[in-house]
DNA sequence: GTCTTGTTTGACCATTTGGTCAGAAATTCC
DNA sequence: GGAATTTCTGACCAAATGGTCAAACAAGAC
């Protein structure tokens, strides 16, 4: 699975001021003197091949759970070789965070105020549990992130996080106000519909152990047929 | 926070030969012919004393993240005193997970096939509801476990859960099939009361980052309501 | 080609970690 | 009380782990 690292290559690589390590790449950190060079191909290519590898390990074991000799052999170089990259583990598992973090919110940005309420929660639904299908690495990752106590994402909740989800709660108060929904707590609707869709990457194995192996599609396809039942019907018969 | 650890009390400790090392405590393991000594008051309290904190220590951090020297502190012992009742780490991961399994799988089993659909569906997710928010370290032990791949509960799903959840989907299907409910899959509604009833221990810093911390109370009681009304009635208004 | 810069590696190091062990201290049994 | 057993501890060990470094090696610039 390639990835699209390419446009997130920034300050990865340790720069203060030592005379081999190469580096500061495109993107910020240039307050002092130092002038950014370009990052050379090598370094776009095995940065790449870094966060990439990183990305699965991290998401099967957490950041403690993590050697960085098997960093490296995910990403196929040896570790003084990544760590050439990468100051530090921690390093590493920031920017992987970071990245991961953007397509985490998008669909969530998505929700548009002036959409079919009903239209645009199962599309949400939907965009969420189809990430959960193709992409089970990233929510296990924050899963695991934030399951320990979110140490490094903490400030992400407070900030960024909870602005756009406060944002969207409003939207979804007005849905109900109006009449259009059902009174419902905005924030528990959002919570609901994460721990639903994402249940299904993050406890991918329970889920399998307890549905079979191969039928992934079905699996997938039947979670939003029963999500988009209960969301709009509920359980009961309308009579 | 006093467990009842003490009719759990078996087989923990190492016992093979050895012949400062104690006991085979009562519960199973007999097979051979050493006659099982019973436990003494010490060995329940401080094994209680252990796994007390064993719990909080793997909640908090998994299997891999937790030293010993984290499980002995949590245990107000030292390491090798802790090593004396658990010959390993793992050997008291176990023991934990094995105990508060059994919690774990109570709700479900309290599902009446003979009770009224909409009134057991609604208990049992209050009863997980409460277990989120007075056993919150529980269900963190458990998303640990799964979210790393369930290696030492691999079996457990395939197993006892597994014709557990089966036993439930049939009752849930005829409730279905008589026209009680609206038409889902049983399997993937189980799916969404753990999901939705565990995403408040599991993301506990998510959510109270969103919320606010003080109002844990309210928490749960608007998680309540607002689950209550989505599977009651949708989201959707009845005209 | 050669000089400079960027990349890679084997060997190495300090710390942490799971676990052992011999014996000291406490408890129980008679 | 004294012997036998159980409980506890400081000192210790081997393996794993995060990280460093000097030097070898490759790429570009000219």
């Amino acid at each position: 699975m390639r990835l699209l690292w390419e446009k997130w290559v920034h300050v990865f690589m340790d720069l203060g001021d030592s005379r081999s390590r190469p580096v500061q790449l495109q993107g910020q950190g240039q307050e002092d003197g130092v002038k950014p060079r370009k990052a050379t191909r090598i370094q776009i290519r095995n940065q790449e091949r870094i966060l990439d590898g990183a990305l699965s390990v991290f998401a099967k074991t957490g950041f403690r759970g993590a050697t960085v000799d098997e960093l490296a052999k995910a990403a196929g170089m040896t570790k003084p070789n990544l760590l050439y990259y990468f100051k530090s583990k921690k390093t590493l598992y920031v920017a992987v965070l970071e990245f991961v973090l953007e397509r985490w919110l998008e669909p969530l940005e998505q929700l548009d105020p002036d959409g079919d309420p009903a239209e645009q929660i199962l599309n949400y639904m939907r965009a969420k549990l189809s990430m959960s299908k193709e992409r089970p690495e990233d929510s296990r990752l924050f899963a695991n992130e934030i399951l320990n106590g979110a140490p490094l994402l903490g400030a992400v909740l407070q900030g960024h996080l909870k602005e756009l989800v406060e944002q969207k709660a409003i939207v979804i108060r007005h849905w109900c106000d109006t009449g259009q929904l059902n009174r419902v707590d905005p924030y528990h609707l959002i919570f609901f519909l994460w721990a639903t869709t994402q249940h299904y990457a993050d406890f991918e194995v329970q889920v399998t152990a307890l549905l079979g192996q191969d039928a992934r599609d079905k699996t997938y396809d039947d979670a939003a047929d029963t999500l988009e039942t209960i969301l709009m019907q509920g359980l009961l018969p309308r009579k």
